[in-house]
DNA sequence: GCCGACGATGACCGGGCGGTCACATGACCG
DNA sequence: CGGTCATGTGACCGCCCGGTCATCGTCGGC
């Protein structure tokens, strides 16, 4: 957790501070990032940083945190916008076509991400994802519910498991279609719009294929 | 590339090396993996290490390797056995399930390449991928070909974009359905072998659908 | 019994790391 | 003005890293 200073702290310091450890953490990862090179393209000193934060692990853990609000922010509008007058698959195609646009088009949030989903060190991932996925569940527990109400979702769900598939699948998907050298997989990001929404679509129908009911 | 000293090595040291440097880079990765560490496990001076690679990144590339080639000859049967008397989508299922089941029951090769499919730093991926690839390639390029033949896949399927497609998805497949703390994606490590064995085709299924013929 | 080649060894090197701390700075107050 | 306090700073600490190398033991050939 950040200490009472770093909140106190000028948000165009703050905000120095936050991307030049977004670039970091998000280009060598936790373990390999290094403190002093983030002092230094912050134009701050070392020890700045430990006045700010408890510790190298802390600034990880805040800087995950705030990457997923960022995201997630920006993701508002699709979870919003569901309220069961249009299909839930077609609504989460939408959803996941526009975080693909969002990471292609945020390169720093990209990385951070992709730093946070391929930590091996078990106490780095507990410290870190749990924070993340509390705010990811805050937006799609309530979009899961809805789907519930509106009959897109059997009502005997096992609303946390779906959950649960898409924490742990979606990130992959959205780090593998822009995964540097290829295309995607199932080209993804294939240039044609209306093949990307099928193959996504196709990626996304096993995942809901034992929660939605079975009759039409 | 390993020094001569390597080759000439009894094969008990050589094991004990191997394997101290797979339990190492299998559990903290590349930059985190210590060259102390490993030769500590495997009951060996340091300077050694330095006589039978030319350095960490030697060693990590062979470690890679070596474990790419267990794998493969434990998947050999199943890469051998496809003559085009069984549909190919039901033969990569038994290859898939058969491969979830060797990660299971072997925590170092699974280690290994959770290691090389979750480093970041492009410079280490592309010394190590490459030769892995290579590996996998061998196996899975005359199954292909096999399968064009027996009318398996589309004559004018593009056999390089399928084969790079299996290989940047099916170790993201393989490593989630033993990510610690989660049954598995679509619960693909269930209990049940018969809705194990439908789960791995409907991850198949999109990954096929571009290169199989389309009528019956 | 001597020798030269090979291989094993661990003390040692320079460097970068996360983290600390004594001190400088400057705003505010009596 | 002096005193206090929050904040900024970078030299410094101990540690571990990958990598080197002088040294020594152990062989087979003569």
């Amino acid at each position: 957790m950040p200490t009472s200073t770093w909140t106190r702290l000028s948000p165009v310091r703050r905000e120095r501070v936050l991307v030049a450890a977004m670039d970091e953490f998000g280009t060598h990862g936790y373990s390999t990032g290094s403190l002093n090179v983030i002092a230094r393209e912050a134009g701050v000193a070392k020890g700045s940083l430990f006045q700010y934060f408890e510790g190298k692990l802390d600034l990880f853990a805040y800087v995950a945190e705030q990457t997923s609000l960022r995201i997630y922010a920006a993701m508002r509008p699709w979870l919003d916008g569901y309220d069961g007058s249009t299909e839930l698959s077609r609504h989460l195609t939408d959803a996941l076509e526009a975080w693909f646009d969002y990471f292609a088009s945020h390169p720093l949030e990209r990385g951070v991400t992709a730093a946070t989903n391929m930590e091996l060190d078990p106490a780095v991932r507990n410290a870190v994802r749990a924070p993340v996925q509390d705010i990811y569940l805050a937006g799609l527990r309530p979009l899961a519910e809805r789907a519930v109400e509106a009959g897109d979702l059997r009502e005997d769900a096992d609303v946390d498991a779906l959950l649960s598939l898409l924490l742990l699948l979606l990130p992959h998907f959205a780090l593998a279609a822009h995964t540097p050298g290829l295309e995607g997989p199932v080209r993804l990001a294939g240039e044609h719009p209306e093949v990307r929404r099928a193959n996504i679509a196709r990626l996304l129908g096993p995942v809901l294929a034992d929660f939605v009911p079975k009759g039409p």
